[in-house]
DNA sequence: CCATACCCTGCAACCGGTTGCATGTCAACA
DNA sequence: TGTTGACATGCAACCGGTTGCAGGGTATGG
């Protein structure tokens, strides 16, 4: 017993409504050809015998696969789902579908994945690519991409600013009291971890604190907690993380070995991912994520629309501090 | 100055090592039917023009497109990531690519989805599915799907069963002398939420206990938030959500209202996706999403391999209830 | 030295749409 | 009533691969 019923062609659709194949195609594509008494005749015809278009064939013949890729370095991490959900959606309003990949952090598969889905899809939209910028160019040359959170001359690129934020942040703590804070840094590849680190870096000196960089094998929660050792030992009075993440596990590790925040310790997180939901609340920064999606969605369509033009537009978002209740004056 | 430069086909290929169109497209799909140094000939070739199969043109003729779809309710959702990821990884290394698409806990997107991808994908794996089931037969005639926590005669799928897990659950509270507990509700269309409510309802009449039902709007923070009133109102004295996000909500907002977990409260929550993180760490049943990610991808290509043949597999995965801090005795 | 078989390669049709061009019809206008 | 043009539809080529079949070449065995 066959179950999975074929869909039927564009031919037999024609033959069944007695007009060329040609036909079935404009009552599709360009209803505005043909008279309206056969548009409907074969919309018919077709809603009867439950006719769908072919995409491969489609696509085949036009060139458009109605489809775009995004890859981000780690689907789990609660910074990129909504920016995935208004990606996607922002595609989905213009009838185009995404492929999501996770490349796991590492530049090299993310290459690979590009390679896969060139054939497949219009564009690509990368978040914080980890790629040579090179290589990222001349991947450009081949298929349109856009960037998000990484700042490629030539390459159309949305980029989230939190260095304003975080100096904010840290003016707060030196109003605190604070001499010396840490920064526990992200991947020390990334344009936003780069972005952040100077922002810090260049406000502490300004106001003359000290400053001490952490790094952390990933920006997850495991690896915040792996380093409190090393923060402690430091001997800084607070810290600013590079993501909620870091900052989380810091807190939790923190906290089971009877230091409590911010009584004995300040904290900040970046990008408000989960910071609302700790306990305490974790001050951090919020960015417009969602928007970012949305946002690298539109410039690709963009791209697509006026191929073969040098693009090099960049959008920055900017960002706000969230005052929670994480910072505090210097125990010590 | 045109960027993108098009990339050759099988013909210009052909040309230029001197052989047949079709030699060189066996030269990648066959090469056992070529001599060997044909087909380094003509890889060569390719290589040094940058050749790239159209995978357009290959899903045409072969009808297969190499692509699955992956629908969840809602990518934000802390559950789905993991699963979004074990997925996907299962897929690449087949050679396939998936498309990720957010329902919103709708049955109507959903299917008004599956038929957009329909054209572009052999099979669809649905995560709680919110559809009707005769419509899920219907489309299951049409496309191969395998379902994910949904419970449909004749569909392939994989159900993770907290039954269990959740029993002991109310035996543990019951164990601590709580006589009445709430259970925070899901999505009342949901296979998930009817089991869950249904394992607990059963064990809390077994042991004699009161079990209050308060129906929460979404399994998010928010709504836990929202139903807090009305959970202490009903005078009870511990409680089990339908997963870790209303469980947290409700953690929140006891918290922001003097009372402590778990001296004045007892909850536990369900999937362990961000119980870890919370403070005091959250009593919750640990499923195995990343296994059923990866199950349901292999089932699907299961599918795909033999087409036509009635398949009614189905797969359950067991949980754990994993004890934290969030259960004492209760407090009146 | 010839027959047989196997190996390699080419030919051409096909997958299911899209689209430029040609054709046919009919109404409007002179 | 004849001409013109707009409108509706059909024809056929094309998109870029895949694949069944046929034919030529070479090796093998008698």
């Amino acid at each position: 017993m066959s179950s999975k019923s074929r869909v039927p062609t564009i031919s037999e659709i024609a033959k069944r409504a007695g007009v060329a194949r040609s036909s079935v195609s404009r009552a599709f594509t360009r209803p505005e050809l043909l008279s309206a008494t056969t548009v409907l005749r074969i919309k018919r015809v077709a809603e009867e015998l439950g006719y769908v278009p072919n995409s491969s064939a489609r696509a085949l013949s036009t060139g458009k696969t109605g489809n775009i890729a995004f890859l981000v370095p780690d689907v789990a991490n609660p910074y990129f789902p909504p920016m995935i959900r208004s990606a996607q959606l922002a595609a989905e309003n213009l009838d185009y579908c995404v492929f999501l990949a996770d490349f796991e952090e590492s530049g090299v598969k993310e290459e690979k994945l590009i390679e896969r889905f060139a054939g497949k899809v219009e564009g690509v939209i990368l978040i914080s690519s980890r790629m040579p910028e090179e290589r990222l160019q001349g991947l450009a040359d081949k298929i349109p991409i856009v960037l998000v959170n990484r700042d490629v001359s030539g390459i159309p690129r949305v980029l989230i600013d939190a260095g304003a934020s975080l100096k904010q942040a840290v003016r707060l703590l030196a109003h605190q009291g604070h001499q010396e804070i840490a920064y526990l840094s992200g991947p020390s590849v990334t344009w936003t971890n780069k972005q952040r680190q100077a922002a810090i870096s260049e406000v502490t000196n300004e106001l003359g604190l000290r400053l001490v960089i952490i790094p952390t094998e990933k920006p997850s929660l495991e690896s915040g907690q792996a380093v409190v050792d090393q923060m402690i030992n430091s001997g800084v009075t607070g810290a600013i993380a590079f993501n909620d993440l870091i900052a989380h596990g810091i807190m939790t590790e923190l906290n089971s070995r009877s230091f409590s925040v911010p009584d004995s310790f300040s904290i900040v997180g970046c990008d408000n991912s989960i910071s609302p939901f700790t306990n305490p609340p974790l001050t951090s920064v919020s960015n417009e994520t969602t928007e970012a999606g949305k946002i690298a969605c539109e410039m690709i369509m963009g791209v697509l629309g006026e191929m073969n033009t040098k693009n090099d537009q960049i959008k920055v978002l900017e960002t706000l501090l969230i005052e929670r209740e994480t910072i505090g004056p210097p125990c010590k």
